[in-house]
Formats: C-alpha cells, structure tokens, sequence
DNA sequence: CGCATCCTTGATTTCATTCAAGGATTGTGG
DNA sequence: CCACAATCCTTGAATGAAATCAAGGATGCG
C-alpha cells in the first residue's frame, strides 16, 4: 500500500528520498480507530499530530445542545490537526468515519525535521495554507450557494482531493458518508439533502450507491456547483526569489 | 497612533524592542486604500503581504453570476493574505470597507524577520493558525446557527478581537458595515439582516446607530449565540517542550 | 433471520428570500 | 449652508426554499 502521507506532501513540494524517509519515521506510530469512534476529543489536548494513512476522519464542532456541524473531512494524506505544532490549542473534535489508520507524530519531531529540511518545512506550510483555503472555500460555499450547488460542490471538490492521492477511479470514488454527514458538513437537513441529491441523480449528474459515488458529466456538475478548482493548488514559491 | 501590527502579534508572543524594530521596519511601505476600494484582487497575486494598519478591510470571494461573499474581516491589526510569505496564489480579494492604511510588506523580508527571530516566527505561525481557527468557527456558525444566532456570534467575535488591539470602549467599538456586508457575512439577505438586528434589538441585547455598536448584556448575547471564545486564544506551544 | 441504521416519501410548517416602495441618513456640490 | 443625490435602513406582502414531523422501506450487519 502507498504511503500516503509521504505521497500528499510529494504533491505540494519534490520530496527527496531522504526526505520521505525522515517522514516515514516520524509517521512510525500507528493506530486504529474504529468507525464512529473519536481520535481527538476537544476537551483534550493532543500531544502529537494526527495524520489520516487510510480512511476517513472529519472534523466536527459541536454545540451544547447537540447541534454538530462537520467543518472538514480528512481522507488519507491529510493532517487533522496541524495546529498542534506551534499551539496547544484545538477547538474542534476528530472523528472516524470509517475504520481508519491514523499516524501519531510528535510535534517536536515535525518541528526538527523542519528545521532540518527546507523542504520539509515548505510542505507543511502548503499543507497548512491548502487546508486553510478549503476552509474559506467551505465557507463561502455554505454561505453562498444553493442546496444544489453546495453538494455538486462538495463532491467536486472531492474528486480532486482523492485524485490527488491517487484513490479515484475516472471520476469516481468511494465517499463513506451517510446522507445526514453529508448534511451535517453543508448546512441542510438530512431529508433535504436526500431529495437534492435526487435531484442531482435525475439531472444525470453523478450516481452514488453503497458509498460510490459516481461522477458521470464532470463538466456539467461543476458548472452547476460554480466550481473553480484553483483553490485547491498552491504553487511553489521558491524561497530564493522574491 | 499605536502600531496596531504590533500589538496584535505582541498578542501571541512577547515581543522584544527588537522584535517590534524589525516589524516596524518590515511595515514602511504604507498605502492609503479609500471606501470600497479593492486592495488584493484575485485576478492579480500580489508579491507582497498586506496588514491592515487603520480602518477595515475584508476578503471576499465572488461567483461569476455575480453572488458575494465575505469570508473575513480584516481589523487593524490582521494580516490579509499571509499565504503569500509562502505560496503564490490567492483565492480571494480584499476590499477596503472604511478608508483602510496598509502597509505592504516584502515576503522575502518576512521568511528572513522569521528565520532571525524565533520569536517573530511563532508570532507569524500562531497569527495563522488564530485566522485559521476563526475561519472554521464562521464556517459551523454559517452551517448550524439560526439568523438570530450567527449574528449574535458575529458580533461576539468582534468584541474579543477588537478589544485585543484596544479598539473597544467598554463592550462598545465601531462596525463599519452596511447591513448587507451583514448580509453577505453571514448568509442572509439584507432584508433578513434588518429584522434579524431588530429583534436583536428588541430583546435588549444590542444598540447599533451610525456604525458605533454598543453590546447591552454580554452574557445574554454570547449564550443567544452559544458563543465560546476560545477559539480565539491560542496558547504559545513553548518550543522546547514536547 | 432479526435488529439497527440508513434511505426515501408525503404532508405541513417555519424560516428566509424576493419584490416593492417609502423613509432616513449621509455626503457632495453649488 | 442648503439642496439634491446616493446610499442605506425599514416595512409590508407574497413567494419560495428548507426544516420538521411522521412513517414506511431498503440495506447491511451480527
């Protein structure tokens, strides 16, 4: 199996093989948590990075009285919790979605080998700064768009991310969600989100049974989402030039 | 006039006289934005970072039909797009909502301030990593809160961070927007926004004549908005421990 | 095979948008 | 300093989108 977390951050900057192999090690803890379950709690603050190797995880915040929103997903290559790394401040919660494989990696460690490698450190400043453009993308995308456009959206998106490590098929792919995750992430209720992804079905734009989803006209779907995928790109900036 | 750029990164970190030397002289090249003007367009990346010095600015985004939305503010104090120390792109614009001071300050000489000072670097990182937390806050507040809610969360927010570069008189400040910034912050229309703010007023909870808002009852409006402030705080991560 | 979770559907209600227009405030130029 | 325009705020009425309520059906898991 590929490593993930070494192929997403090969995605951002040209990892070396020294380069791969001093993440590798840092990425030598690993657990398992089963589908449902909470890899971090906002209540307690982690100590180490969490990296997602296999399956899904999202982040959720959660009110007093039970409302939950998720606010990202984190499928394989992604970090759940960067932040840790120069803070010891979370404020929101991880959560399996799947069984997934998480890799626990000291922040001391992740601070050294930036320290170490210019390269290394260029990556998790991508990383970070491509999360935190999800993020304002997410935002605006709940606050702006329909129920229509917000799901293409969310599913365009998608299929890019997943392509970026390598875990689609065309443009389909496994999307291990319930349709109240699903609502829980764009801000509608379960029942509506059910009948707009009808909606979507019957305009011919994407099938999605048993956790596979199916894009069948890309083109059109993203059109219907508004969807610009740039965000989702960060070149380079070589840190000799100006 | 206080360095407002200063005193908001002295908000994460202790800063040394020479520290703030080296941030007042990476902040020279200041520019005058008027009302409405657009300081960062999308279209455009800009080769340097800007950080709003006076007045308010906000980053939007903006759909091809022609829909808004503002997917932050920018208070004195806060960087616009520190994306730029390392990537080149930006997917977003700035616009001034008052008549905005900018000072626009070279990427490079920032990676150079961050590699000399320890202490400058984790001012920058946990500068990002606070943006970051605020952005993932709006998007669950646009995702799970009712109109009455996300306004109220809103105004919340602006009271801690105003008050954290002194821009506050007891629990009053100045906001410069129309109801339809209001609007296109939150997800409502600006008709919404009207009654919504009415009812806000009514309950007792708020006064807002001529861009001076004034919170009546704090505590009554944070819980109206289930507002939680520590997403605001962040925690200096002492780098020498684990 | 049976239970639990998830999906689907219909009916109803609520919240928010849209449309339209009048009033207040602010800013500008004469 | 006043007049006028432009912007912004406010209100009412009608429409529409999405939530809620309620229940049946499918799917998958143990």
């Amino acid at each position: 199996m590929p490593h993930y977390l070494v192929r997403k951050l090969n995605h951002w900057v040209c990892l070396s093989a020294d380069d791969k192999q001093i993440l590798k090690e840092l990425a030598r803890d690993v657990t398992w948590f089963r589908s449902n379950q909470d890899a971090i709690n906002e209540g307690i603050t982690p100590r180490y990075v969490s990296a997602v190797l296999e399956g899904w995880a999202c982040c959720y915040k959660q009110l007093n009285d039970g409302r939950r929103h998720i606010i990202a997903y984190s499928i394989p290559g992604d970090f759940c919790n960067t932040s840790i790394i120069f803070s010891n401040d979370i404020n929101y919660s991880v959560r399996a979605m799947t069984p997934v494989r998480i890799a626990r990696i000291d922040r001391q460690g992740i601070r050294c080998a930036m320290e170490r490698s210019p390269v290394i450190a260029h990556a998790f400043w991508l990383d970070i700064l491509a999360t935190a453009a999800i993020q304002r993308e997410w935002t605006a995308n709940i606050g702006l768009r329909t129920a229509r456009e917000r799901i293409a959206h969310l599913i365009c998106e998608i299929v890019i991310r997943m392509q970026a490590v390598g875990l689609t098929d065309q443009d389909s792919y496994t999307l291990p969600l319930t349709q109240e995750d699903l609502g829980e992430t764009v801000g509608l209720s379960t029942v509506h989100v059910n009948r707009t992804l009808q909606d979507l079905r019957a305009s011919g734009l994407i099938e999605w049974k048993r956790r596979h989803l199916n894009i069948l006209n890309f083109q059109n779907l993203s059109e219907v989402a508004h969807f610009d995928d740039s965000y989702l790109y960060h070149s380079y900036n070589n840190l000799d030039i100006n």
